[in-house]
DNA sequence: TGAGCAACTTAGCATCTGTCTA
DNA sequence: TAGACAGATGCTAAGTTGCTCA
């Protein structure tokens, strides 16, 4: 079956960035080419069964390229490897003490990574080496690959084992005594889910792929609760009311003193932002204040105040601020990790949200207000039945509610005053087993869908002149979603900044410009814009017109469309398909598609400029944007200033070169006004060749300022670039992977390190 | 069937921290 | 050794998705 037209995909050209785009519209020809041999030609091996071959660790590659970077997390070190807990028949817990008590002095050191890899590493060798695991004899239709892929790869299988009944309590805060007898009870609990069973016993291959939602998360879940921020010290400050100081009361100082130190943010300008500050501050002074108006406010000493604190901060000395630190994270410690069916995991946000005034993206109409504190009573706490409660950090107040739903993943929750139908939700980190885990099927899922594309592209190209206005819509939709790198686009309400995804698309955010060419204008999520005009196939220009007919300005283009119709129709082209899996396909295929393409011989910095110009395309592709900073400008103004004073200098060392050789001495004074000695022609060669080359090094780094200026690499690498290629990619050239990967990186993607070298998506 | 909610992921900006340079 | 700077990390807003219930 064709993937594709003949003619290939349309040709997309983003009208402010030309010739990046047409390598985006030449990327996905060849990806397009690419995914078309593979339906053809059925689909190669499942590499999955290549991260149980032998391969060379990535600390060898380490060793072989990198000699003097020992100060950095090794991966080796960093490896914790999730298929080693998931194989293994006996429960984690089991195969670590029990009775642990967080918060005690055994567990304020974090568990070295290498050892969690070592308490889960032997069982897992003799399983993946075994050679009747492997899948790639495996020659048989697309459909059946993708599931064998699935069923074969046990990681890919939710950490959740059997369903268990959700049992919820409601308790009091608990005395030290308490805590004690509890730990005890738990001493005895051990995990009882054994996922490979369940895989095999399972034939439902949408339930092999689902995270899970009503599954149990975990058996035995301890941890310590939250912390909050200190409570408010008043300064004493006055603010100015028509030029004269007035008295408030610490409550009404803490506001304002929220509002004084926005002074020099964008917000300040924003009319909204200064009205809800206000509104709500008003009521905090009462109606009978000497205050009636923010027009006549001076809030300059406050900031004044604010200014010079932050000064005496910096100002402070090393030791002081160390010892600052250190005390904090003393403070800190019993809150920063959890332990999970006996494994210790670090807690991603264990701080309760400061009160601040929001910051709503875009034209927020609740920015401004004031969110106020987040006291224990807001807060629910998610722990194991038999775990210790943990203690109320703030005397003489209490939790708002203990529950033990081993169906979630959360550790706390409270409700979000300025949006009060949304939760807030306290996690494990981002190097947890959980996220790790979940992030896995994200991209083995993301991975699956190249192998249902080429049908899902065949059949929205058929959709395209559908009689029936909803199927036309849903493959419109379906094709932007694809090539475009849209977003599903949920319906928001009034109470939230006015954008936009591909479903709740307006009339207007889409222009049809002749030639087939549509432009589209937009604010997407975070209030981003997106500006991007695009060459696209006639009939979905004409179904573009076709929709707009009759409608006005403010009108859904998609009137018969929202998202769970698009998601279930996806589900019905490939299981657990929605519209997410698109933009991580696409990311993670353009990276190991570029990679692959653009990698030459060269030295460890040129490939990660290769590297760096693939990540540079995903971002335009997600349409990752960041503004640019404050200081830029000054930045290459003071870059173009070096350079011309090297290039001077390079003029006079050419000159005194030409004078050496002569056996002249060198001018009396460079143009630095220092005296210079009296060099060999050598040696002047020499230095104009250093000076030459920090010239070239300071223009690279100009354009490179200037080339990503307004590009956000982080989001995509953090979010859509499948770590596996990545790391195969470094093992497969010899580039050392903290090149890539910061030492959190390394941490999230632990479960990646194991890659084999030939990985491809 | 659709609204509302809950859970979790994705996102950009602010702040912190470590390194480089004068 | 201080200040500048870049990169790393933290914070929290803003999305997506799936489920429940009327």
């Amino acid at each position: 079956m064709a993937v594709e037209a003949s003619d290939g995909p349309a040709s997309f050209k983003r009208s402010s960035a030309s010739k990046s785009n047409q390598l985006h519209s030449e990327m996905r020809n060849s990806a397009s080419d690419r995914k078309e041999s593979l339906l053809e030609k059925k689909i190669p091996k499942c590499d999955d069964s290549e991260d149980e071959e032998d391969n060379m660790s990535l600390s060898a590659i380490r060793m072989k390229v990198t000699h003097d970077n020992d100060k950095k997390a090794t991966p080796n070190a960093l490896k914790k490897s999730y298929d080693d807990s998931d194989d293994d028949d006996i429960p984690l817990s089991a195969r670590l003490p029990h009775n642990t008590n967080l918060g005690e002095s055994t567990l304020s050191v974090k568990r070295p990574l290498d050892e969690i890899g070592s308490l889960h590493s032997s069982s897992k060798k003799s399983k993946l080496s075994n050679p009747g695991s492997s899948i790639n004899a495996k020659q048989i239709s697309v459909k059946s690959d993708a599931k064998v892929e699935e069923e074969e790869d046990d990681d890919d299988i939710p950490i959740s084992g059997k369903m268990n009944k959700v049992v919820k309590l409601v308790d009091k805060p608990s005395s030290s005594k308490k805590l004690k007898n509890v730990t005890k009870v738990n001493k005895g609990a051990a995990p009882s889910f054994k996922k490979k069973e369940k895989v095999k016993k399972s034939g439902n291959e949408s339930e092999q792929l689902s995270s899970g939602d009503g599954q149990k998360k975990w058996t035995t879940l301890v941890h310590n609760g939250i912390i909050f921020p200190p409570p408010y010290k008043p300064h004493g400050v006055k603010i100015l009311y028509k030029g004269k100081p007035v008295t408030l009361t610490p409550e009404q100082e803490e506001v304002a003193t929220l509002f004084a130190v926005m002074r020099d943010t964008e917000y300040m300008q924003k009319e909204i932002f200064k009205d809800n500050f206000w509104n709500d501050w008003r009521e905090l002074l009462g109606e009978n204040h000497v205050i009636q108006n923010l027009k006549d406010c001076d809030f300059t000493p406050i900031y004044d105040w604010c200014q010079i604190e932050k000064d005496k901060k910096k100002q402070m000395s090393l030791e002081e601020k160390k010892a600052l630190r250190e005390e904090k994270i003393k403070q800190e410690e019993k809150y920063m990790w959890a332990i999970v069916d006996g494994v210790k995991e670090k807690v991603g946000n264990f701080r309760a949200e400061p009160p601040g005034l929001f910051r709503g993206r875009g034209v927020h109409p609740k920015m401004g207000k004031l969110k106020r504190r987040i006291r224990p009573n807001d807060v629910v706490i998610n722990i194991g039945k038999d775990a210790p409660i943990p203690e109320c950090p703030i005397p003489g107040e209490s939790w708002a509610e203990i529950t033990h739903d081993d169906t979630v993943t959360w550790l706390a929750k409270w409700r979000d005053p300025i949006k009060p139908n949304k939760l807030k939700n306290v996690s494990l980190a981002a190097s947890s087993s959980w996220k790790g885990q979940s992030d896995k099927e994200k991209y083995q899922k993301a991975r699956m869908l190249k192998s249902y594309i080429g049908n899902i592209r065949a059949a929205y190209t058929k959709g395209f002149t559908s009689k029936d206005i909803t199927k036309q819509q849903i493959a419109v939709a379906t094709y932007f979603i694809d090539k475009l790198a849209l977003r599903a686009g949920n319906e928001k309400d009034d109470e939230e900044a006015d954008t936009v995804g591909c479903c709740t698309l307006k009339v207007e955010n889409v222009t049809a410009e002749g030639h087939n060419k549509l432009k589209f204008d937009f604010l997407g999520k975070d209030s981003i814009k997106y500006e991007n005009t695009v060459e696209v196939e006639l009939p979905v220009y004409k179904a573009i017109l076709k929709f707009q007919k009759d409608k006005q300005p403010g009108d859904d283009l998609f009137d018969k469309l929202d998202t769970s119709i698009l998601n279930a129709h996806l589900k019905e082209l490939m299981p657990n398909l929605t519209a997410k899996v698109f933009r991580t396909f696409n990311a993670s295929f353009t990276l190991d598609d570029m990679l692959n393409k653009e990698t030459k011989d060269g030295d460890v910095a040129e490939k990660t400029a290769v590297y760096q110009h693939a990540n540079k395309q995903v971002a335009i592709i997600c349409n990752h944007q960041r503004s640019v900073s404050k200081n830029h400008s000054a930045q290459i103004s003071k870059l173009n200033e070096k350079i011309d004073e090297l290039q001077a200098v390079l003029k006079e060392l050419k000159i005194d070169l030409d004078r050496a050789r002569k056996e002249k001495p060198p001018l009396k004074r460079s143009s630095d006004g220092k005296n210079k000695r009296n060099l060999n022609p050598e040696a002047i060669e020499k230095k104009i060749a250093q000076t030459s080359a920090k010239i070239e090094k300071m223009q690279r780094d100009i354009h490179t300022k200037e080339d990503l200026k307004t590009v956000a690499l982080g989001t995509s690498k953090i979010n859509y670039l499948d770590p596996r290629i990545t790391v195969a990619w470094c093992k497969r050239h010899e580039v050392p992977i903290e090149k890539i990967y910061t030492k959190t990186l390394l941490e999230k993607f632990a479960w990646a390190m194991d890659v084999d070298p030939d990985f491809r998506f």
